[in-house]
Order: C-alpha cells, then structure tokens, then sequence
DNA sequence: GGTCATTGCGGGAGCGCTCCCACTTTCCGG
DNA sequence: CCGGAAAGTGGGAGCGCTCCCGCAATGACC
C-alpha cells in the first residue's frame, strides 16, 4: 500500500506540503500542488481515511439513523441527505433501527457514534431523554428530521397544519362525518408528528363547528396493513363516515383497499386523503398533502454540514412547506339518496 | 476524552491488556478482563475506530452500493444485510448511485473503498469490466446480489426459472397471448436480470409451442410509471394480450393501473402477474413470483462475513427458491364472448 | 537600504490503538 | 526436583496521517 510518504519521496517533499496539496489547502504553490497531484495518480495514492480521521479527529463521515429504511418516506429521505453527503465528500453510515428496541438502544447506548462520525441525522423519532442526553454529549451537530424538539435543530414540516389542510379540504367539500386513521402517539417509533396531526385533525373540526367523535378515530400504525385494519373498521359501521383522512399515504392506501373490499366506491361512496405524496400515490389516484420528503432530507444535511464547516452553529428550526394535491380520491359529498345507488 | 491509555493507568496495567480484555481476546484471566470492564465503563471509555482501523487494517464497515434506496426492493436488502452486520458488529455505509452516473463512478473510481470498508456488498448492477478490476483489486471480500457473475460471489434467485414459473403459470390458465413487460438490458443499472428474465419468458412459450411476438413486449424500466405506460401501449392495441407478466412488481402494478384506465377488469379481461412479492403486492391483490428479498441481504452480508473471518474464502454462488404466490390478478381465460361482455 | 508581512515549505510530535515479542509465573509429568 | 509447556502480562514499535511551529525567501513600503 502506497502511503503519504510515498508520495513525498517521489516529489522530494516533505509529508505536510503533499497533505495540504492533496486537500487544497492554501499555502502550496500551484506547480507544486501540481506535481503532487500528479504524483500521487501516478503511484495510485489513496488516503486513509483512518489515519485521517486519527490524527484530525474527524472522520467526514455522518450517521443517519432511521426507523425502517423499507418504508419510503424514510429511503427518500435517506436519498436527499445522502446526495449532498455526497457531494461534499463525506459518507453515510446507516443505522436503521427496523422496530427492534435493542438495536436502537445499542445505536444510541454504545456511543460508538461518538469516535465515528462527525454529524448525526436522526429520522422521525423522538429520542427520549436519555437518548438526547447521549446525543448531546456527543458534541457534534445532529439534526433531528421529522419531529418537533424545542432547543434542537430540526427540520420538519407542519404537522398540525397539514393535517388542518387536509381535513380542510374534506370540509370544503361538505363532509362532516370525517374518520381519521393515525398512530399511537406513543410507541417505537414515537415521533411527534402523529399527535400533531391528531389534534390538527381534531382543532380544524371543532373550528368548523363539527362534533369531534372519538369512534371515527382508527390506529393505522402508519402502515399500509394497518390502514387496511382501520379503514375495514371505520368503514364498516353503520354509521360509517364519507370521508378519511389518514395521517400517511400508506395507511391512506390501506383505507382505499378497505373501501374497495367493502364495496365501496371511491370517491362516490367516500373520500380518502392523506399526508405524503407517497411515490405510489398518483397511481392510486390518492389526494394528499404533499410534503417534500427528498428535500428534508437534503436540508437536514446540508444543516449539519454547514455546523461543521461555519463556526457559530446554533440549532435552528427548519419547517418546510405542504401543498395540497388534489387527485381523484376526494369528492364533494353526494346526498345520501343517490349515494345509496352505488351501493 | 478518555483512552486506553485512562484505563490502563486506573487499573495498573498495560494497554496490551486493556486492548485485549475489551475485545474478548483469549489470554486474559477472567478477573483482570472484569476489572478493565468495570474501569472502561465507570471511566466512559469509548474505543476510536479511527485508532484500531489505523492499526489494525480492519474497519468493521462493510459498504453496500445500491442503485436506488427509494427502491422498496433495493432497500429490503439493505435492511436485511444491516441486520446481520449489525449483529456482528460492523457498520454499514451507505452508497446510493440514484441513477447518477458521476455517483457509480465516484464510488468506483476514488476507491475510496480501499481502505474505508472491510468488504463490499453490491446490490443489483452489473459491475462494467473496469469496475470489477477495480473491485479484485481492493482484495476484501465483494458479494453482488441479484446478477450473475460468474467468478464472483453472488446471491440471487434464478431469474430464468421464476420468468418461467410466471409465464408458466398464464399459459396453464389457458393464456396463450402475454404481453412482457421488462426494462432494458443495458443501462445504468445494467444488471442481468432483466435479460434472463426476458428470455425466461421466451422459452417457456416457444417450449409451449406460442409463437412469441416481438411487438407484446414492451419496456417498463423496472418502475411503476414505466410499467403504466408499457401497460397502456399492451393494452390499448386492438389485438391486446389476455395476460401480461411483468418482469418486476412494480411494473405489474403500472400495468394494473393502467388496466384500470382503460376500463379493463382485472382479472376478468386482463391477467397480471409480476416477480417479487413487493410489499405492497397484496393490497393489489397480484399473483406474483414471490423472491427472497430480506434473507438475499442477509446471505450476502453473511458470506462476506465469513469470509472476513474465516481464512478459506471462496466466491460462492448462491441461488435462493422462488415461489409463485397466486393472488386474485391471475385467473382461467375466459371465452371471448364472455370476456366481452365485461367491457 | 532596512523593516516587516507574506508565502511556501520542512520537521516532527502526536492521535489511540494493535500486535509482535519477551518475560514471568504457575503447573504438570517424569 | 527439574524441565518445559501453558497462561497471563508488559514493552514498545509502528499504522498513516495532521498540524503546530519554525525557517527561509521574497516582495512591499517608507
């Protein structure tokens, strides 16, 4: 393995001057650098990243931690940070938790985070105390995505809003027996963004004068089977509402599949909205609120990057924009009588 | 921050011992390794990574370069080979090319990968012939996942045979026009199993005695839009086929979206059948080619564990079964009159 | 012509660990 | 009682880089 001194012997250099040609710092001379350049090609140099990391105390390496990297929201998140990581040379190493409890304390209990990577992204899930504890000590940027944590840099959208939105928007169209399919506000993967959309459900109801019905709220444990479960049952009663809202696409898909095994028609029979723009759901004709999942990702780490680099980091609180898209899974509600003919 | 050296000093010992204790080397009473645990944790002692890379030449990180993990496919793999490194205590980094090619060329190239990773997982492309040079040449482990390279370690199923079990499967329900959907042989991620998949397909209609159409295949790209389009071109065609098979599962469910559109009954005027066993395949109700997605990562990660640690490391070809998993998108031909009158 | 930045470069001390080799002690069989 | 194997431990030389400090040469300025 050919190392710095390699190249230093082949220039006639010393080791420090080849190190700061080959990171472009400043006080090289541009035909030196050059011949370094060309030197190091030649001899087919690659650094160490290690001996680097060893001597610098940096490692150009940040951990991201996700909940489950199967479902898309988190991929695609995952994608938009790994893209700039990228492209300003550092790597990304995955920790993904796959709802199993030891593997999250392990991430968080051995701080083995702590030697190993510069920043940490962590993905929808709200660490408990004692996990920000450890996270703080680390010392090092982290950006939490996802979920709402005063004194911490996040980068989220608005939650409560967006749920406003979209039962807004089925309010709009004359639906006031409106179901909602959530998750448990507590749990694995306990982020905040569940409660936020529960109550922004349930303010955005009451401000319309509605009656808010503990029975027309279903747990759909943000998974596409789960949202088949809640929509079976929410559809299924007598009393049934004639529309949804789910909090995720996915469970939101769950629902049309309920509706369609019922019977029921969509949007005729009832209307389905969710949270996302789930890759899927143009496919499944599924309005919803869009969030940019992508850029979240890009933000959060283009965040910790720039903590890294500029000095004065101070945690900030990003919230990224929604926007309704409305597609064909939301309707105005139709009177009950010619409803009662598509049955 | 607290190293080795802390610990040496609080128990009265030299760091060779603390090294030792720490990680369960043999050579060390069971009283004096109790006594460094005890120390190492009272003292906060968290071990650099950098540090025993440097020295030891191992970094306990392997990589996974995949093409897409917004893929659900890509990153099921992803999350069953992270299961078994993390058991073992290895990292993972993460290489997403997201259909970038400065990306693959970036990982490849700046091998970067020598001295970062222990071994490398490389998930679904077909490594060019620089690319594999560059690959022997980092002299660690490489397992590919889902493409036949002979020479190579490589985990998979056998392409051919499940094209065979899913067209077999049409042409047993009477089927004898079906429509292909694939995705193109060469390309950015050119892996094989596009091309076996294909003629997969082929041979089990010529064997059947089917003259095989050019112009019932159409390419999907391995996505759920392409495989809309690809399904609309089939269908629309006034000789449209009674039966698609979609080479992937996503494809299969544009095809039945586009089904849909065209006001075609599913599986009444139109059978569909996809490879994979996506996890959204059930909500669509599509009969499909079921594949191991999950344990092809854990195979991959644990050979490439085994050979980490083991001395004897041999490339090993390992073909994981298939299972056709009848769903309700497939059913008998029906007689054209009947068919008809479903239109 | 002298002073003082500025630029370019070298020397060398670590960073925190691993691993080879050597040393001591204990234990056992002959 | 002695020799030798086995077990437990210590010393210390790196691993390959970064970064602080120092030095020389150059140029700008009064």
């Amino acid at each position: 393995m050919t190392s710095i001194k390699d190249v230093a012997r082949d220039v006639e250099m010393s080791t420090a001057t080849i190190s700061r040609a080959l990171r472009g710092l400043q006080g090289v001379s541009a035909e030196t650098r050059e011949r370094v350049l060309e030197s190091a090609h030649r001899l087919g140099y690659v650094p160490s990243p290690s001996a680097a990391g060893l001597a610098s105390g940096q490692t150009r390496t940040v951990a991201v931690i996700v909940p489950r990297v199967t479902q898309w929201f988190f991929a695609a998140i995952v994608q938009g940070a790994e893209e700039v990581l990228r492209e300003r040379g550092y790597d990304l190493l995955l920790y993904n938790l796959a709802g199993d409890a030891s593997a999250r304390h392990r991430v968080f209990e051995t701080s083995l985070l702590t030697k190993r990577v510069d920043a940490v992204l962590v993905l929808s899930l709200k660490p408990s105390v004692d996990e920000l504890q450890r996270l703080s000590v680390l010392g090092r940027p982290v950006t939490i995505i996802g979920a709402d944590m005063p004194g911490w840099a996040t980068v989220r959208i608005d939650d409560h809003e967006a749920a406003a939105t979209a039962t807004g928007h089925l309010l709009g169209l004359g639906h006031t027996r409106i179901g909602y399919i959530g998750g448990a506000t507590e749990g694995v993967l306990d982020f905040t963004a569940p409660s936020a959309r529960l109550t922004g459900y349930r303010c955005t109801l009451e401000r319309a004068g509605v009656q808010h019905e503990p029975d027309l709220e279903a747990d759909g444990e943000f998974t596409v089977s789960g949202g088949l479960r809640a929509g079976h049952a929410l559809l299924s009663r007598a009393d049934r509402p004639t529309a949804i809202f789910a909090a995720s696409d996915e469970m939101a898909i769950g629902a049309l599949r309920a509706a369609r095994e019922l019977g029921l028609r969509v949007p005729e029979d009832v209307s389905v909205i969710g949270i996302d723009d789930h890759e899927m759901a143009s496919y499944f004709d599924l309005t919803t609120v869009a969030q940019p999942v992508h850029e979240q990702g890009r933000v959060a780490a283009t965040q910790v990057l720039a903590a890294l680099t500029g000095g004065d980091w101070r945690p900030e609180q990003v919230i990224l924009p929604t926007e309704l898209v409305v597609r064909g899974s939301t309707a105005a509600i139709v009177p009950r009588r010619a409803r009662r003919r598509g049955r």
